[in-house]
RNA sequence: GGUGGAGUGGCCGAGAGGCGAGGCAACGGCCUGCAAAGCCGUGUACACGGGUUCAAAUCCCGUCUCCACCUCCA
């Protein structure tokens, strides 16, 4: 089996043929960096961070853009509020971004480009668009002319223009058609502007993702992805202008569902945002990221504590199993094939979920090698499962996870000390001195060491 | 009003005409000095009402509830 995406713009899963064979593109729309991240944000990271792990491991060369649009009505307004410039607000909640992003395990974009960086890009694309008669200044503003488009416009989110609602967030007259939307603002006052050859001003919201993704992936290029919420009117507009202008654009339009507190989206505006910092208090990043990334990419995930603790429980079982294993294996073949039917599921429009059905599977056989003492069957396994792991982002022994894992610097050390208590406690348990034996188990768990006794003697790790 | 989606066992969460994905919890067993970890076993669930079919959670018709978008949003 091949790849196979559910594409939006045609509302069926259908097998991903790339532009140019062994080369993959992708656009994800980022941050609107008006306020830090919370776990919805992360969501849609991780879950196209998996889309890219798995695509690079089938063999694609992926070039993956992920933009950050540091302009908007919103920043605008808490730099007015904070009595700040607009740049400081951008420039904090980037880094917050940022810094979820990596805790969370996700690879660094190829490029990353910023919507105020690209003015010129999109001063082009407009003089493009108004020399094909689909766009027009008036009173400083820029439009795009959706009448003059009207037999395609709509044709992403399936909508038709005549059951369309005015758009409410401008009073401007000066529109031909009340759904027109801005590609340029022109000048207020106490608003930051860039020069173009129709006065001053600031960038719409949709046009920096068209110029920008086709500046950084080309005219035509693969997948352009993000949260549901954004298929209207964001990326109906940009896919609009840019075909207007005479782009390709994207082939593949993927959309992540939305994280649910109780039964309402989590948003920045409802104010009900879970915050990563608050969230990694409660389990580690990289259980959080096995929540995140479980259930498949498109279904709402309603967000429960319960759940969330679940997740970590379940992965816990895995990374057992992972450490186990690893300490009577040294050598992991990186290269060991994955088992048919975890690649079958990813295949198959990122099935995550039986993705993760295969690794507790092979868990489960591992486990039995492990109490069977048959190492090739564990090194076999082992292989296989942090192979597997990796494709996820979810391999315990990765230097991403081993460092914030409960290994620390002070291993040795604690190894040193731990193994004279237990040396202790196996001449109390040789002589049947229980008690003894006990009571120095019982003062290591309240030192935070867990013990478990196996076939080839006592093994410990930190509790958390 | 328009568009798209969801309702699955105690819980989370896949699947999409026939065989109970997987995990968590619970219970029983094996192992253990006792634990822990692990393994084995135990559950007959698919919002509701009709219909099609030898067979429906899955297809069709209808109904209910919920969500998202049409306004800033991942």
């Amino acid at each position: 089996m091949s790849l196979h995406l559910y594409d939006t713009s045609v509302r069926t899963v259908r097998e991903f043929v790339p532009v140019e064979p062994g080369r993959a593109s992708i656009y994800l729309c980022g941050a609107t960096v008006q306020a830090p991240p919370h776990i919805g944000h992360i969501r849609s990271g991780v879950n196209f961070d998996v889309l890219r792990r798995w695509m690079t491991r089938s063999g694609y060369e992926v070039n993956f853009c992920r933009n950050v649009t540091d302009i908007d009505d919103k920043i605008i307004r808490v730099a007015a509020t904070e009595e700040v410039p607009w740049f400081v607000i951008a420039e904090r909640n980037q880094r917050a971004f940022t810094w979820a992003y990596e805790v969370l395990g996700c690879l660094p974009p190829t490029v990353e480009p910023r919507a105020t960086g690209h003015v010129p890009e999109m001063i082009e694309l407009m003089e493009r668009l108004i020399a094909a008669g689909h766009a027009y200044a008036a009173d400083g503003d820029v439009y795009f002319d959706v009448m003059s488009y009207a037999d395609q416009y709509g044709s992403l989110s399936n909508q038709k223009l005549e059951n369309m609602r005015a758009a409410g967030d401008t009073e401007a007259d000066c529109k031909r058609d009340s759904r027109d939307f801005a590609l340029w603002k022109g000048e207020k006052p106490g608003e930051p502007t860039w020069p173009t050859p129709w006065g001053r001003g600031r960038p719409g919201w949709h046009l920096e993702c068209s110029a920008m993704a086709t500046k950084y992936l080309g005219s035509t290029f693969d997948i352009h992805g993000g949260g549901v919420d954004l298929i209207f009117p964001h990326h109906e507009n940009e896919l609009t202008q840019s075909q207007a202008a005479g782009d390709g654009f994207a082939r593949y339009w993927m959309h992540n569902g939305m994280l649910k507190i109780g039964a309402e989206k989590m948003s920045k505006s409802l104010g009900n945002s879970l915050l990563i910092p608050e969230v990694i208090k409660k389990v580690r990043p990289v259980e959080l990221r096995y929540y995140l990334a479980a259930p498949h990419y498109r279904s709402p995930i309603e967000y429960s504590e319960e759940a969330l603790f679940e997740a970590a429980t379940a992965y816990q079982r895995i990374e057992g199993f992972v450490t186990r294993a690893a300490e009577v294996i040294h050598d992991v073949d990186a290269h060991a094939p994955l088992p048919q039917a975890f690649s079958d599921a990813l295949d198959d429009d990122l099935a995550t979920s039986q993705a993760l059905a295969v690794v507790h599977e092979v868990v489960r056989e591992g486990n039995v090698a492990l109490a069977q003492g048959n190492k090739e069957q564990v090194a076999r396994l082992l292989a296989e499962t942090q192979n597997m792991l990796d494709v996820l982002g979810l391999d315990p022994r990765s230097e991403q996870w081993r460092s914030s894992s409960r290994d620390t610097g002070m291993r040795a050390t604690v190894d040193a000390l731990v193994t004279v208590a237990l040396e202790q406690r196996q001449a109390a348990r040789a002589r049947k001195d229980f008690a003894a034996a006990d009571s120095i188990r019982d003062q290591l768990a309240d030192a935070g060491i867990h013990v478990e006794d196996t076939p080839q003697g006592p093994r410990w790790e930190l509790s958390r």
